[in-house]
DNA sequence: ATATTATATGTAAGGGCTTACATTTTTGGG
DNA sequence: CCCAAAAATGTAAGCCCTTACATATAATAT
């Protein structure tokens, strides 16, 4: 069974129905598993393809007006844990679904993803799973106006009209502070995200919220900037760490900067939990090999995948199904990361 | 600047050859930067298509006979920081190289890749890399007679007949074990990788050899099976330093293993480095997070996908290229998992 | 058995592009 | 200023498929 008749053309569906004595239509028909084709016929052509090693040509069916079953997803970049976790769920749903996957990186599309995406929208895929925290409402409404189908995950549609896919933000942040609260923690480091993302936002009102609700002051020294990435984790522990009467746990609004504050502290030759108890957000799975392993807020990022996937097939499937936004819940797990503080 | 004409039809080349006054074929010419072109028709064409937001589509150009620019990577999935790596680096050399990335992973193709294989070699993509580590000779078999062009990585050609990358194995393991044997270890848990492959058994080699030209006796009980996974590492490490001599040293296959290792290590109560020295290969930037942070034998992941896209063009630019073999150096990253062992 | 439907199959027209070949325009030498 | 050769442009035939529409065949009713 080779590949392609290496020899003469491919394959195209006019050998098989030459070989299958039907005409190229029946055998478009057959493998498009369309209605009014006898049993007898089907089967025939089957064989005949069979025998060929017909494959269709998803350009040629795809031009003609058929489902390329290909579809996009637009993600920032492979540096990310979080992303990864992402794309692992849609690939997955997207195999159970037999469509094909293309990646695009926004590096790639470059500062000009409008274009890309009339590149996209005009051609192979027939829809698009967004990744990308930043997205200019300009994009957005482009994509909207084009009524191209896709679906964000783990981002807020501003425009407000399209499927997308997050999570409990708010409430995880809550959770994780007063775990912290609970645990005798009375000054709490809070290393927020990149505040233009409505993920980070939520984190850091979450946070705020589970102190004001335990009446705890809010110390704005307590509160430093991160951007999400490892080491702006680091930069705001050593920060914090300085602070004259500094924190007993840290609350990183990610894993990757959890794991910057995790260096941070050993750093200046503090122990963890011991000295100071750190928490993340996201549950990577490096949170699982940092020492000691990681507490941390755990976000369905696999099934976010999973489910934009669902959202978007859905979509072009039926373009008039109301877009719908799905909210999946974050949940603490206790690692060895956090203790109550020492006693003074 | 709207994605498409959201009202009629998608903007085509016709729409742009009437609106610049010319033929379509001389738009076609255009945007392929085919010679034969007068300068001035060649601004008027291009200014129309800006006008109109005209974007090529691929299917058609491709259904045509000419290039689709998208090349298909198949990887076993993304469970793994190797992988990872790599796909990063094809995707950034993609990007320069203006071409699109199809990705499959293997789960998806399902045990039939060869099936895969025929869909991609017939469509849509131009050519191939492949991220697998196991490949059925009648797989490579198969695609060898297809003539489409492949890459490996990170694997070896048995047919001998493409071209490929990889990493001095050997040599890293050998400077691995070297390294250890310096700082004065003696007895050396070795876990394997899978070894039905090459890297796996060049790693083997490597350590071997090391311990050979440093007289060191080789035993047997120190040498155990494992498969690239975290898991087996920390298996493989519990029955390690369950043996009446366990060994000052460790040395993992993999990084993903030597985490493993480090989890089984402290579970005994030993510390690392001071009990007990662990070294990974690979290098995955996970390494850099572990606690102590992970001394390992870096392999150039990134370049490694970087190398294979080039190939890859090269190929498909000129199908007549004889194939070639690159490979990479290995390189020892000293961090701080390894210390000279106690003395008894 | 015949007329009437329902069902199965075939025909042909694109879909947007490339490219060999035909035609027109330009250029430069005489 | 004319003519041949070179350069630019246009024409038309696919690439492989899908899908209305037309046609042929089978099933049902009379």
């Amino acid at each position: 069974m080779s590949i392609q008749r290496n020899s003469g053309h491919p394959i195209t569906i006019y050998d098989v129905a030459h070989e299958a004595g039907v005409s190229d239509a029946t055998v478009s028909r057959v493998f498009n598993n369309k209605p009014g084709v006898r049993e007898a016929t089907r089967t025939k052509v089957l064989n005949a393809a069979q025998k060929l090693g017909y494959v269709v040509n998803m350009q040629a069916r795809s031009l003609a007006g058929g489902k390329s079953n290909v579809v996009g997803l637009l993600i920032p970049g492979l540096d990310n844990g979080y992303v990864i976790e992402i794309v692992r769920g849609v690939d997955q749903e997207l195999a159970r679904s037999g469509c094909e996957l293309m990646v695009y990186t926004t590096h790639r599309a470059g500062n000009d993803s409008a274009n890309y995406l009339r590149y996209v929208a005009n051609g192979l895929t027939e829809g698009i799973l967004l990744v990308v925290p930043l997205l200019s409402s300009e994009f957005l409404q482009n994509l909207e106006n084009s009524g191209y189908p896709y679906v964000l995950i783990d981002a807020v549609n501003t425009l407000g009209h399209s499927s997308s896919v997050n999570a409990t933000n708010w409430q995880g942040a809550y959770k994780a502070a007063e775990y912290l609260i609970g645990l005798g923690h009375r000054r709490i480091g809070f290393i927020t995200g990149i505040m233009q993302l409505s993920s980070a936002i939520d984190r850091y009102d979450g946070f705020i919220a589970a102190l004001k609700d335990h009446q705890i002051p809010i110390d704005d020294a307590l509160i430093v900037r991160g951007d999400f990435q490892q080491q702006s984790g680091y930069d705001a522990t050593r920060q914090l760490l300085a602070l004259s009467s500094p924190p007993t746990a840290i609350f990183a609004s990610n894993d990757m900067m959890a794991v910057g504050a995790m260096d941070a502290v050993r750093e200046v030759g503090l122990d963890i939990p011991a000295d100071v108890s750190i928490i993340g957000f996201d549950n990577i799975p490096q949170a699982m090999n940092t020492y000691p392993k990681l507490t941390t807020i755990h976000q369905p990022l696999e099934e976010m995948g999973r489910v934009g996937v669902k959202l978007l097939l859905e979509q072009i499937e039926n373009p008039d199904t109301p877009p719908k936004t799905i909210t999946l819940a974050t949940q603490l797990v206790i690692r060895d990361s956090c203790q109550p503080p020492k006693r003074e």
